[in-house]
RNA sequence: ACCCGGGUGGCGAAACUGGUGAUACGCGAGGGACUUAAAAUCCCUUGCCACGAAAGUGGCGUGCGGGUUCGACCCCCGCCCCGGGUACCA
C-alpha cells in the first residue's frame, strides 16, 4: 500500500502539495508570471508540439512532452532569457470529425469544450504557458491565415490540381496522404485502403527536395530526425537511359542492328531511371509500370488482350494486395527495345513491381544484379547475364542469385575490368556521347496532397467560374468561413459534404461576378500545423498573419522539442512552407526551427499506451494524489528524456519523499553559524551538474544529483544552513515550480523564483588539491592512494608500493608503468 | 530486407572524449530505532559464487563469440534478442 499512498506528514511543518499548488497557480494567474515580455531582450522561443484536444483529455504522453519543454523553458528563463512558451490546439481533422459523428455532437460545440478541459489540465500541471497567445486552428481568426498561406503557394505556382490515383479509406470516406497509410491500412481506423481516381490539390514539395535535403546538414537537430527526413526524401543518384523501341514485328532472335547506327524506331523511345548504369550490358529486358502511357502505343496486336487484362487486374488491386504479395507477375507487350550498349533487341514487359510514381515508371531489368529482376526473369524464363564479378572465380560461375556486391565489369565490351564505382560514370559518359543517357538525381519525395473531401477543416480558398476558370479567393475576402451545417457526414461520392450546402456553394466569381462555385474540399490538418509557430507571437493581431517585427524578434524558433513520430510529416511540411514564405520575401529565414530535439515515447508495461490495450493512464488522478510537482519530476526521472521510459507507479513515492525532505530541510534551515565546507562543495558540484544536464535534456541525472545533494545535506541529522538550501530551491524550480515558489517565499525571496536567476557555482570550490589515484596492477584495480594533485609519477609509485595491499601483487620489476596524472597508475608486471 | 535506437543487479536506470575496486540516484527486499500497535519518519544491509564465527579474502561479472589496448559497458569484426520507422523506390 505504501507505493500508492502519499506519506502522511508528521506533526510540524508539513508539505501539502494541494495547498501549495492551488495557492501558487492562483498567484501566477493574478500576477501574470507566465506572460512573456514580447519585446524582451535575449529572446528564447520554447516551442512544444500543440496537441489535438481529444475528448478524453490530456494523457500522460502529452504531459511528458510538455513537461520536458517546460523544464527547458523555465531553465532558460532562470538563466536570464525572455522566454516565450505558448501553446495552442490543433483541432481540425478527421480525428475530431469522426469522434463528433460518433457521439452525435457537432465539432463546433465539441472542440471548445475539449479545449477548456485541456487548459484546465495544463494549468493544473503547472506549465509556464502564456495563454494570451494561444491559437485554435478551427477559429476563423486562425484559418483565415491558413487559407492565406495556401494562396501564397498558389501565387507561386506551387499549388496545383490534378487527377490522381489516391489512397481512399472506405471507412472514413476520405483521401489519405501516403503518410497516413500504415502497411496498406488507414492509420486512423485500420480499414484497408483502396485506390481511387480523384481531382486533388497538391503542393509541389518535390521541387524543394534538394533544398530540404541539403539544409539538413546545417541544422542543429536530433540526428535520428534528420536521418528519418533523409530517408523520406530519398535521394538517389543515377541516370536516365533512353531505349529505342523497335518495330514490334522484328523477331527477337534476328534483331541485331550492330551494322548500322540507325535504330529502327517504331513509335517512340522509352526512358528508364537506373542507379546502376554500369550494368547496362546485363539489361536483358525492360519493364514498364502497367499504367505507363506508352504501353498502349507499343503493345502488339497479339499481346493486346493479355496486356489489357493485366492492366485491368492491377488497376483494381488495392495497395495492400499489391504490396503484400511479392510474387512477380507480368505480361510481355510484344514490343522490343534496343539496348544502346549491346545494340541487341530486348523484350518489353509490364509488371506491377515497377511503380509509375517513382523515376520514369520504367526500368531496365538487370536480372544478374538486381534481386527483383532476377526473380522476375526466373518466373518468365528471361535471359540472365553476369556483368559484374567479385573475383576471377566468380566470373566463371553461373549466377544462382542476383549478385549485388562490389566488383569489376565482365561481358561489358570495352568496359571489362572497370570497377563498379568507376564504371557508373564512364558508362554514362559513353552513352551520353551517343545521346542515350544523362546523369540524373532522383528523389522519392512526392508532392503533398492537401485536399480532403471532408467537412472539418479550412475550406480551400478557390472558386470555379465557367467563364474565368479557377480563381483564387482574393485575400481581402478571407476567411472563407466554414459554415455550421448539421449534416457534415461524408458519403461515398468522393465529394465534400460542403457541396450539399447550396447557399455556401454558389458564390459570385471574384473576377466577372457571374455565379460560380466554391471549391468544396478542405485542406489537410498538416497545413494548419505547418505554420502555427509563425502565428503565436502575433496571435493577437487580426490584420496580419504574422507581424514583421515580432517575427524578426522571435523566429526562428529557439528550441523545439517534440515526438519523433512527426519527423517526416509535420517537421518536413513546416520546413517546406517556411522556405516558400521565405522565397516570397515574407520572412527572412528559410528554416523554422533552430534546434529540434526528439523526446522518447512513454510506454507502459512494455507497450505503447493505447485505448485498445487498456493501459492508458490519465494524469488527473495521479496529480490529485501526489501533486503536480511530484508527478512532473517523476515523469522526468523515469529514464533519459530522449529515450522515453516505461511508466509504472512504483517509483513515484521516491520523488515525493525527495520533495518532502527538501521541504523539511528548507523550512528548518538555520542562519546561525556558517555553512559546512564539505556541503558547500557538494552544492556547487550539484549546481554545475544541473546546469550542464538540463540543456542536454538529461533530466533524470539532474534529478539524481539533486537527490544526492539532499542526502548529503541531511546526513548525520544536522540542521542545514540557509545558504546550503537556498540555491537548491532554484535548481528544483524548473522541475517542481510550485514547491520552489513556496520555499523561495519562505526563505525571504521576493517576486517569482523564476525571475530570481540561476545560481552560479564557484569553480574554486570544485578544485581539489589532493587527488585520489587509482592503482592498477595489470589493469586490475588493487587500491587507491591519496597524493598531491601535481604529484610526479615517481612519488605516486612509491606511495603505491608503500601500500602492502597493492605491493603484494607486484613481485618483480614492473615491465611498464602507465601514469595518467591525477587519475590512475597502472603497473604492468 | 533496409535505416535508426537499445540490451548493465529483483526492477527503472548511472558511468566525462577508453582511465577511481562497474552498478550513482530511485524503487523493491531484509534488518533495526521510534510506537501499546500500525502507518509515516530515521538508520543499516542489499550483483553473483566460494572460503570464513566475524572483520575479511579470492574468483566471476555490463546480450553472445572473437579482436585491439597497459587498461574496454565504451573502440573494431561477426552474431543473437527487443523497440521504433520505412518498405517491390530500380
Amino acid at each position: 500500500m505504501s507505493a500508492t499512498t502519499p506519506p502522511n506528514a508528521p506533526d510540524r511543518d508539513v508539505y501539502d502539495p494541494s495547498v501549495v499548488e492551488r495557492t501558487w497557480q492562483a498567484r501566477w494567474k493574478e500576477r501574470g508570471t507566465h506572460q512573456a515580455n514580447l519585446t524582451g531582450a535575449n529572446p528564447f522561443y520554447q516551442l512544444m508540439m500543440f496537441p489535438y484536444p481529444s475528448a478524453e483529455g490530456l494523457h500522460v504522453g502529452n504531459l511528458y512532452a510538455f513537461t520536458g519543454n517546460d523544464i527547458h523553458g523555465r531553465f532558460h528563463r532562470l538563466k536570464g532569457h525572455s522566454v516565450f512558451e505558448p501553446l495552442g490546439f490543433d483541432a481540425f481533422g478527421i480525428h475530431s470529425e469522426n469522434y463528433a459523428l460518433k457521439v452525435g455532437v457537432h465539432p463546433m460545440e465539441l472542440i471548445p469544450r475539449n479545449i477548456a478541459n485541456f487548459r484546465r489540465q495544463l494549468d493544473r500541471a503547472g506549465l509556464m504557458i502564456d495563454w494570451r497567445y494561444a491559437v485554435d486552428t478551427t477559429q476563423p481568426e486562425y484559418y483565415k491565415w491558413t487559407q492565406w498561406v495556401f494562396l501564397q503557394l498558389y501565387k507561386q505556382g506551387l499549388a496545383y490540381k490534378k487527377r490522381a490515383s489516391v489512397n481512399w479509406c472506405p471507412n472514413d470516406k476520405t483521401v489519405l496522404a501516403n503518410e497516413q497509410v500504415e502497411g496498406g491500412k488507414c492509420e486512423r481506423c485500420g480499414a484497408e485502403v483502396e485506390q481511387r481516381e480523384l481531382e486533388q490539390w497538391f503542393f509541389r514539395i518535390s521541387d524543394y527536395a534538394k533544398r530540404l535535403l541539403d539544409n539538413l546538414d546545417q541544422l542543429d537537430w536530433a540526428e535520428t530526425t534528420k536521418q528519418a527526413q533523409r530517408n523520406w526524401i530519398g535521394r538517389s543518384e543515377g541516370a536516365h537511359v533512353t531505349f529505342a523501341v523497335t518495330d514490334p514485328r522484328i523477331d527477337a532472335g534476328a534483331a541485331t542492328v550492330s551494322d548500322t547506327n540507325e535504330y529502327p524506331i517504331a513509335e517512340d523511345s522509352i526512358t528508364v531511371f537506373t542507379t546502376r548504369p554500369d550494368t547496362i550490358f546485363g539489361a536483358t529486358y525492360l519493364v514498364l509500370a502497367p499504367e505507363h502511357p506508352l504501353v498502349d502505343l507499343i503493345t502488339s496486336a497479339e499481346q493486346r488482350v493479355a496486356v489489357d487484362a493485366y492492366r485491368a487486374s492491377t488497376a483494381a488491386q488495392d495497395l495492400v494486395s499489391r504490396k503484400v504479395t511479392k510474387d512477380k507477375t507480368g505480361v510481355f507487350t510484344g514490343a522490343y527495345a534496343i539496348n544502346p550498349a549491346t545494340e541487341r533487341a530486348i523484350p518489353i514487359w509490364i509488371s506491377d513491381y515497377v511503380l509509375m510514381e517513382y523515376g520514369t515508371g520504367a526500368i531496365m531489368a538487370v536480372p544478374g544484379h538486381d534481386e527483383r529482376d532476377f526473380e522476375f526473369a526466373k518466373v518468365f524464363d528471361l535471359d540472365i547475364v553476369r556483368v559484374v564479378a567479385g573475383n576471377e572465380q566468380d566470373a566463371r560461375t553461373p549466377l544462382t542469385e542476383a549478385y549485388v556486391g562490389d566488383g569489376r565489369l565482365v561481358n561489358s565490351g570495352r568496359f571489362d575490368g572497370l570497377a563498379v564505382d568507376e564504371a557508373k560514370a564512364t558508362v554514362v559518359d559513353w552513352l551520353a556521347s551517343r545521346k542515350a543517357a544523362k546523369p540524373v538525381v532522383n528523389y522519392r519525395l512526392h508532392d503533398w496532397c492537401i485536399s480532403r473531401q471532408r467537412y472539418w477543416g479550412p475550406p480551400i480558398p478557390i472558386i470555379y467560374c465557367d467563364a474565368c476558370g479557377v480563381q483564387p479567393v482574393p485575400e481581402d475576402q478571407l476567411p472563407v468561413v466554414l459554415p455550421n451545417i448539421p449534416d457534415y457526414r461524408p458519403d461515398d461520392s468522393g465529394i465534400s459534404p460542403l457541396a450539399r450546402h447550396a447557399e455556401w456553394y454558389h458564390v459570385p466569381c471574384p473576377r466577372c461576378g457571374q455565379q460560380a462555385r466554391r471549391e468544396t474540399d478542405v485542406s489537410d490538418t498538416f497545413l494548419d500545423s505547418s505554420w502555427y509557430f509563425l502565428r503565436y507571437p502575433s496571435a493577437d493581431r487580426a490584420d496580419v498573419a504574422f507581424d514583421a517585427e515580432r517575427t524578426k524578434h522571435w523566429l526562428p524558433v529557439t528550441s523545439y522539442i517534440g515526438g519523433n513520430e512527426h519527423a517526416v510529416l509535420h517537421l518536413l511540411y513546416s520546413r517546406f512552407v517556411t522556405m516558400v514564405l521565405h522565397d516570397a520575401k515574407l520572412i527572412d529565414f528559410e528554416e523554422p526551427f533552430a534546434t529540434f530535439r526528439a523526446h522518447g515515447m512513454i510506454i507502459r508495461e512494455g507497450a505503447k499506451m493505447s485505448k485498445s490495450k487498456g493501459n492508458v493512464i490519465t494524469p488527473d488522478a495521479l496529480i490529485e494524489q501526489w501533486g503536480a510537482d511530484t508527478f512532473r519530476t517523476y515523469l522526468m526521472f523515469l529514464g533519459p528524456y530522449e529515450e522515453g521510459g516505461d511508466y509504472r507507479d512504483s517509483g513515484i513515492v521516491g520523488v515525493r519523499r525527495f520533495l518532502d525532505r527538501l521541504w523539511s530541510s528548507a523550512t528548518s534551515a538555520t542562519t546561525s553559524g556558517a555553512p559546512d565546507a564539505g556541503v558547500l562543495r557538494k552544492l556547487h558540484a550539484t549546481i554545475k551538474k544541473c546546469g550542464e544536464d538540463i540543456p542536454k535534456l538529461s533530466y533524470n541525472t539532474a534529478i539524481a544529483a539533486m537527490m544526492e545533494y539532499v542526502n548529503v545535506l541531511r546526513a548525520g541529522e544536522r540542521t542545514p544552513h540557509l545558504d546550503e538550501v537556498r540555491p537548491l530551491v532554484s535548481l528544483v524550480a524548473p522541475f517542481a515550480p510550485h514547491i520552489a515558489e513556496a520555499l523561495h517565499e519562505r526563505l525571504g525571496g521576493t517576486g517569482s523564483i523564476m525571475d530570481a536567476g540561476w545560481p552560479a557555482f564557484d569553480p574554486a570550490l570544485l578544485v581539489e588539491d589532493a587527488a585520489e589515484i587509482v592503482v592498477q596492477v595489470n589493469g586490475k584495480t588493487r587500491g587507491k592512494v591519496r597524493v598531491a594533485k601535481d604529484a610526479t609519477q615517481e612519488s605516486v609509485v612509491s606511495a603505491a608500493m608503500a601500500d602492502a595491499a597493492i605491493a603484494k601483487f607486484v613481485n618483480e620489476t614492473p615491465k611498464k608503468i602507465v601514469y595518467v596524472p591525477g587519475r590512475l597508475l597502472n603497473v604492468v608486471v
